[in-house]
DNA sequence: AAAAAAC
């Protein structure tokens, strides 16, 4: 057991994590901090739920306290694959650098920039960031990586299921080489190690063991659906989140669109349930997340944005409403119950059209759970009924195959009929057709990389001299810098008074500031 | 086969 006053961290941030009333570090805690202390690169291979985030914002704050921000010159940066995610990390440097004057800002996408810019412009000694909103901060001139000491890469794996290598790599070239680099994954494939052995100097490795693929903590059961039809496979949850007692619960789907809809159908039914899913509005999102964390919500259905990484404590129930399609996300989504010694309960709503992938979770698994039975009358489920179909709004959507429904037999979407206008008003999923078509980025990882041509100018050519820490004469429209302690977050630098040079757009960041 | 992430 190492205690974090081993660990070679400053009086001031032993301070704040005694405030959180830890005292024992994790594994990759007790490893990676005095290694990170030293200023040595970090490779971590390390699951969530393994301490990770405290691993890195610890260290990170205590070697920062020292020194001071400049505008649009982050110290440091966090790069993290989900919004939810940098969020969290921003919640654990707000714990641990209470006691220092470091100022961090969170930028993710879906929020305004305003706010971010602001703050930008004021100087951040730490950014965590999804990489997409910190590369179009640095497009619009509103960010320079050239000061950069530390830099954070959590999740890289993740990342590169999501495509975001090539932003990574960019981000790792916009910032000094000579810097300090933790890096955190989950596993190491192939693209991953080439990164880590492009921009990683001499890195120390850390693995901690993967924890065990089934926590002991957690009962797992599985539920027959005797029909691929979603109405029976509500009925079956709704059952089931009754006859389980839960105190607060996470229901999975695979797919956005459905989440929608379980989350209404739930709500009609009177649960205390509430959608979360990648194309809701980020405060709506972070507002459920919030809801969810104090005990507000009771039950939140998730696609898996939420299944990996995110800190949410106390869930003592895990539904799978879909079988996951990879096996790996059975493992993360049951993950979110039986944590830090309790107990939890994973069910998983198991459809004859869903075999292959059950198959694949119980290969992972190594055993078959044990089975509830809901003893439901699932008739209803598989009637087609009429009465409600003229309220329904179907937004073009082809009802196609309705005569040959026997109920058995898989169809596309969830297009069944309902009974009551209760059920009717679950069942119509308007929140799909009122969601814009997202268009999709390419994935770029597979087609090269556009030279950067709207590099900000003026910014690339940074020059040192000009940004002196105590100029000798004031030079003109340059902030002369004053005693720290007479202000408590004076920005060294330009501050808000920019040179007019360098408020002058150049071609290349007029277009990148017009284009669309 | 789907989710996530920039306007």
């Amino acid at each position: 057991m190492t205690e974090f006053s081993d660990l070679g961290l400053s009086p001031t941030t032993l301070q704040a994590v005694a405030d959180t009333g830890y005292t024992t570090a994790t594994p990759i805690q007790a490893q990676a901090i005095p290694v990170a202390l030293a200023g040595q690169d970090v490779l971590g291979i390390a699951q969530t739920g393994t301490g990770k985030t405290a691993a890195f914002t610890l260290p990170m704050v205590d070697r920062l306290a020292s020194g001071r921000a400049k505008a649009r010159m982050p110290r440091a940066l966090v790069i993290a694959p989900t919004r939810e995610l940098a969020d969290q990390v921003a919640a654990s440097f707000e714990k641990y650098a209470k006691g220092t004057k470091l100022s961090w800002a969170l930028l993710i996408g879906g929020v305004s920039f305003g706010d971010q810019e602001k703050k930008l412009d004021r100087g951040v000694d730490v950014l965590i960031a999804t990489p997409g909103r910190l590369l179009d901060h640095f497009e619009r001139g509103k960010l320079l990586m050239t000061g950069v000491q530390m830099m954070v890469v959590d999740e890289a794996d993740r990342m590169l299921d999501m495509g975001f290598i090539p932003d990574i790599e960019r981000i790792f070239k916009l910032t000094p080489p000579k810097k300090q680099t933790l890096f955190f994954s989950a596993t190491m494939p192939p693209e991953i190690t080439r990164l880590t052995k492009q921009f990683l100097r001499d890195p120390v490795r850390i693995e901690v063991a993967r924890p065990a693929t089934t926590n002991a903590n957690i009962t797992q059961r599985l539920v027959k659906v005797p029909s691929s039809d979603p109405k029976a496979k509500r009925l079956a949850l709704r059952a089931l989140i009754e006859k389980a007692g839960i105190e607060t619960g996470i229901v999975f789907c695979n797919r956005k669109t459905e989440v929608d809809i379980v989350a209404k159908s739930l709500k009609v039914h009177g649960f205390d349930a509430a959608p979360i899913h990648g194309d809701l509005d980020q405060t709506q999102r972070m507002k459920t997340l919030a809801d969810f964390r104090s005990g507000a919500l009771k039950i939140l259905v998730a696609s898996d944005v939420a299944a990996r990484g995110l800190d949410i404590p106390a869930v003592s129930h895990v539904f799978n409403y879909d079988v996951p399609h990879h096996a790996d996300d059975y493992v993360h989504r049951i993950g979110r119950t039986g944590r830090a010694g309790r107990t939890g309960e994973a069910y998983m709503l198991v459809t004859p059209s869903d075999d292959k992938g059950f198959d694949k979770v119980i290969k992972l698994i190594g055993s078959t759970p044990e089975e509830e039975k809901l003893d439901l009358d699932y008739s209803n489920a598989v009637t087609v009924k009429r009465e409600g179909d003229r309220d329904r709004k179907r937004g073009g959507r082809d009802r196609g195959d309705r005569e040959e429904r026997g109920g058995r037999g898989r169809r596309g979407r969830s297009e069944d009929a309902a009974e009551t206008p209760a059920e009717v008003a679950a069942d119509a999923p308007e929140a799909l057709e009122e969601r814009p078509a997202r268009e999709r980025r390419p994935r770029r990882d597979r087609e090269p990389r556009e030279p950067r041509t709207v590099a900000p100018a003026p910014i690339e050519a940074e020059p040192r001299a000009a940004r002196p820490e105590r100029p000798e004469r004031p030079v003109r429209g340059v902030q002369p810098v004053r005693d720290r302690d007479d202000d408590d977050r004076r920005v060294v630098g330009f501050g808000a008074d920019i040179p007019a040079f360098l408020a002058r757009p150049t071609p290349g960041v007029a277009k990148a500031n017009t284009d669309n």
